[in-house]
This record gives structure tokens, sequence and C-alpha cells, in this order.
DNA sequence: TTGAAAGCGCTAACAC
DNA sequence: GTGTTAGCGCTTTCAA
């Protein structure tokens, strides 16, 4: 900025507020500062920038690198960060990367608040992180006060996906769980509770799988061996699901005539010709525009010298997107609430 | 650290020793300089600290938040730059983010230099870029000047499958590219030139599908009412073999007797149980490592006022890892050179 | 071993 | 409309 204001003949704030765009100088300089801007790729540093302001307004984001629903999110999140005037900072968690890590990492970017997707700490090592700095996970559930989050309504969509089979004749259905992941736990107590209200009780199954293609192709090989009279299975996300239908159909299954399968995600996978999958869908920018409102609510708040809020925790709706892979759509589409 | 110091009853200065564990401070100084901080909860400012060394060790990495191989690769580039003294700083490409957004935001932050997955800019943009910044992209092919590039040896891949294929007895063979997308064009030009060598010249055919799923899918759908006789299919990545897979599958094909099918990057889908996916690997390891190296050694010359040498473009050998889908293996992997 | 002083690139308050 | 001055949180001389 020196440089360019020497160029230019003029003084160095001058410079700056030509930079930012604000009023306070006249046409002419300003398009001789901005010449001779360009003419020496002259760029501001906005860590210096940021420094001076007292705060980023960068708003961290902690994602899954081998989650492509993350992705979705991850677009959502930046644009609506955007519009509520903050720029985001993101941490990937990877193989060899824990969560607690990328935290840490933006924690030393002195980001302003935290969206977690997918986090699988527990309780109290958020807390201690909410301590710092307001934090909101997405799609994981907690109770905590000290911090917020958003997911699905994950038994609504359970009691969807159980009354949508039932419906269609199944009562033979198969949850197919991922134990220790966030959400497994209510949608396995809600599993039990609808099909038994629907007198169903003593012939569905709960087994263990996981939340990828490998853990449902291997759990409903498994399964199927277990209790070959299943009709249909409700899988914990699209991905497992995935790994459902292709182990099934190896295995001489059709799908759906042998057996039907429901997801969880409405992901972009779920539309694949070959899949056609039945999903509960969670709308990713909805996801992400309750996730930024609420960290940059408390992060306005604290500004303000608001004494803290208790933590909330918001569930959003979900609809059940029928596609084939179900036995198809006879009415397409059923919401919650 | 002004808090710390005077909570601590030291100076300033003295406490940025001990937080940067460098000596220069007793034991006992360090000691209590480091109990005060922790119970104040202090954390150095990386912006700050950035600014006053006059420079970031920072490189930028773009990336596209919707492909899986990519989530790899940052694990990857990830360790190999902390181990070159630097960190790493994320921009992600979406569906509504384009790569030079992601490129901008990155230069904003002071980047030292720029680790650009799968880039699809074109060369001139990408030479603009290098002016400011010491570029390599990987996984793109280029052959520029300017900047670096790292990627896998997509000839000698593609000679691998061709071969592997017409030993097993095949010849109708077809290639299912993604015109458009980085690496198709060698892939595409060196099909033609081995079926030609191998004498298979008038059975092989191309078709236009894409790097996704549901682009194999679609595209293999269409190839086999044009070409039913086809008996072995060439994919341009692991992610379109997998949807040439489940559609061949869901048209009554039996893989990999009926039809074998080859892919590319050997992902951690080519292992999954249901598809076993003879795949062309590239090991992310050995990219990530080529791509830092590269990137540290121009930004090291830089810094230390050399002349900056020509555009390096290295090609990484590529290895055949043989699966099932392809007839399972007779001899198990074919390395390139 | 410790402290004092300067300055990284920028913005904000104020004077001219 | 423009320039002057001060200071964000650090690191880095250099002196005590």
């Amino acid at each position: 900025m020196r440089d360019v204001a020497d160029a230019a003949g003029v003084s160095q704030p001058l410079v700056s507020i030509v930079m930012r765009d604000v009023p306070g100088a006249s046409p002419e300089s300003r398009a001789h500062v901005l010449e001779v801007a360009a003419r020496l790729g002259y760029r501001r540093d906005e860590r210096a920038r940021m420094l001076k302001q007292g705060r980023s307004r960068l708003i961290g984001i902690v994602f899954h690198a081998a989650q492509p629903f993350h992705g979705q999110l991850i677009d959502e999140l930046q644009l609506a960060a955007r519009t509520a005037g903050y720029n985001v900072s993101l941490a990937a968690v990877t193989k060899r990367r824990g969560e607690a890590d990328a935290v840490e990492a933006l924690l030393g970017e002195r980001v302003e608040g935290l969206v977690l997707l997918g986090a699988s700490l527990d309780e109290q090592q958020l807390n201690r992180i909410a301590d710092e700095v307001p934090v909101v996970t997405v799609a994981s559930q907690y109770s905590s006060e000290r911090f917020d989050s958003v997911s699905m309504d994950d038994a609504r969509g359970t009691e969807l996906a159980v009354q949508h089979l039932h419906e269609r004749g199944h009562s033979r259905i198969l949850y197919l769980g991922a134990p220790g992941v966030s959400g497994d736990e209510v949608r396995t107590e809600t599993f039990l509770e609808a099909t038994a209200e629907a007198g169903l009780g003593d012939e569905v199954a709960i087994v263990a799988g996981g939340a990828s293609e490998a853990a449902g192709a291997e759990a409903i090989e498994d399964a199927l061996r277990r209790y070959p009279d299943t009709t249909a299975v409700i899988a914990f996300n699209d991905r497992s699901a995935q790994g459902v239908v292709a182990q099934a159909r190896l295995l001489g299954k059709r799908v759906p005539e042998d057996l039907a399968v429901v997801g969880f995600d409405n992901s972009e996978q779920a539309e694949l010709p070959y899949l056609q999958l039945t999903s509960l869908a969670q709308d990713p920018a909805q996801l992400a525009s309750a996730a930024v409102e609420m960290v940059v609510g408390r992060v306005d708040a604290n500004a303000e010298g608001e004494s803290p809020r208790i933590g909330e925790h918001r569930i959003l709706p979900t609809e059940l997107v029928v596609r084939s892979s179900s036995g198809g759509s006879g009415n397409p589409v059923e919401r919650s609430r």
C-alpha cells in the first residue's frame, strides 16, 4: 500500500480508502490510484486487515474430506456466510487428522465462530471449545446448554420410512444401523417403536453396519443369511444403502421386487439411474442457513456484550423422497409436519 | 500476550520467547509464563505472527469438494507440507464457486505457493497466477514453462489397460472417456495407438461419457446399444467405472464374464466388495509429496533471489491393480517402467 | 536472562 | 478531499 501510495503520489491511507471502496476520495484520485495499483499488481493483505480491525469476520468450518455430502454443505455454508458478511475458513478432517486438530488450527486463525459438520467429539470436549468461541454442530445430535446444533428430524424420518414400507405391504423390515455414528441411536429407537406400533414387533430386525458403501454391503450379506425372509431395508445413509443395493443384486435379489431399500440424506447419489434410491431428504441449504444464522447470532450477541443464551438444538423437517428402490411412488413426497 | 505478561509480571517479548519455545528464558519463568498463559486461556494469534515475520509459510490448496479422491490428496498434502515446515490453507471449488475465486481467496491470505487439484483453468490463466506465486497442478496436464505439474502416466496407464484386456482375449474394447476433463485427451490417443498396434484397429470404439457415476451409467447404456458386441470397457475414472458396472448389471450383463471393466485412480471405491475394480493406481502420497516438493522448492528459490527455473512437468509411474472386474488376477500387479 | 523499542500492512480518528 | 498519527498482536533487533 505504501508502494502504491508513493507511485501514485498520494498518502497511504488514501489508498486504503480507495481499495476499500468507501467514500472519501475524489473520482479522479480514485481512478488514478486504482490504475497504479493494477499496474503494480497490488493485492490487499487480508491478515493485516483483520488484525487492525480487531476481528476476523471468519467462520471456521470443520468437514470430513471423504464425505461428499459435506461438499454440498460447504457450498451452501459459503453462500450463507457471505450473505451474513462473513468469510469462511476450512479445516479438513482426514484419516490422519482428527477433529480436535482441525478445531485447533481454526482457533489459531481467530475464527469468530465454528461450524462442525458431522462432529463426533463428545459433549464435554465441545463445551470446552464453546467456551472460546460460539459453536454449532450440523447433522450431529447434542443437547448441551453451551452450544447449538442443527440436524434433521431423525425420529420423524424413521417413522416415515417405516410407514412407507408398511403401506407397501412390507413387514419383515431390517434396520441397518451405524453404531456410534450420530443419529443412529434415535433412528434405532424410533424404528423399534414405529414397527411395534404397526404391529410388526417380532418380524423386524436390527443389524450393525456403518456409514459407508462397504459397511452396507458387508452387513446386508450377513443379514440376508440370518434373516432370509427380509423384504425391506432401511439403511443408515445413502452410502450404506448403495452398498446394500449393489450387494443384494450381486446375490441375485432384485431391487425393489425382492428387496426394497430406503436410505437417509437424499444425496446426489440417490438419483443415480441405477439406484433411484428412496431417501429421507435433509436439505443442505436449510441446514447451512440455520447453522450460519445460529453461529452468527451468537457472535453478534457476544460482540454486544449480551449474556450467552442457552444452547438451541434445532431440528429441521424431513421429507421422504420416493424413488423406485422402494417400489416407486404411490404418492411422491410425504412431508414431515 | 500483553495480558499474560502483565499477569506473570514479565515483559511481553519474554512471553513471546516462551510461547515460541525458543531458548532465551529461564526454566522458572518459562514454567510460570506457561502456567499463567494456560490459566488465562491464551492462544497465539497466527495472523499477527505471519504479519510480523513477513511471510506466511502457508501453501494454498484448491480442491473440488465433491471429489472424494481429493480428500485423500489433502490428507497427504497436509502431512508433506508440515514436514517441509509449512501449513496449508484450503479453498473449495463447488457448484457455485469457481477455481478462479478459490485462487483469489488464497492469494488474499498471502499463501506462498499454490497446489491446484484437478485444475481446469487454461494455461494462460494459470500463467498469470504463477506470476504472483509458485503454482503446481496435480492430476492435470499442462506444458507451461511458468509453472509445474505432477500427474500420473496416462499414456502408460492406458497401454497397460489395453494390454491387460488384450491378454485376456478381449478385442472389442470400448474407451469411455470424459471429454474436456484433463487427462482424457492423452488417454484417448494412446487408446487408439495401443489398440491399433495390437491389431484391434476396427474392433474398438470410443464413446463420450464423463467423470461421474451418472455419466458412466448413461454412456454405457447408450454404448451397449450401438456396440452390442463389446466385451470390455476402459472407463475414464473409477467413478464412471462404477456407473458402468452397476448399469451393465442392471441390463443383465455379468461383470466380468460378459463385460470386463477397468478404471483409473485405484480409489477406495475400487476395493468395494461388489465392485472389485481393476484400476490404474495413482498413489496419492507420491503425488502429494512431489507437489509439495516442487512448490516449496520454488518458494525457497524465490526467497533466495534465484532466477525462476523453467516449468517442470513430472509424470509418476502407474501400476495396474488387477481385481476381479476384469476377470481376476493372472499376475496381480503390472508396473509401469 | 530479561526489557525496551521498532515495525510488519492495514484501518480509524482526526486535523487540515 | 486528503494527510497525519496511532495502534492491532506479534517477532526481532539491541541494550541492560
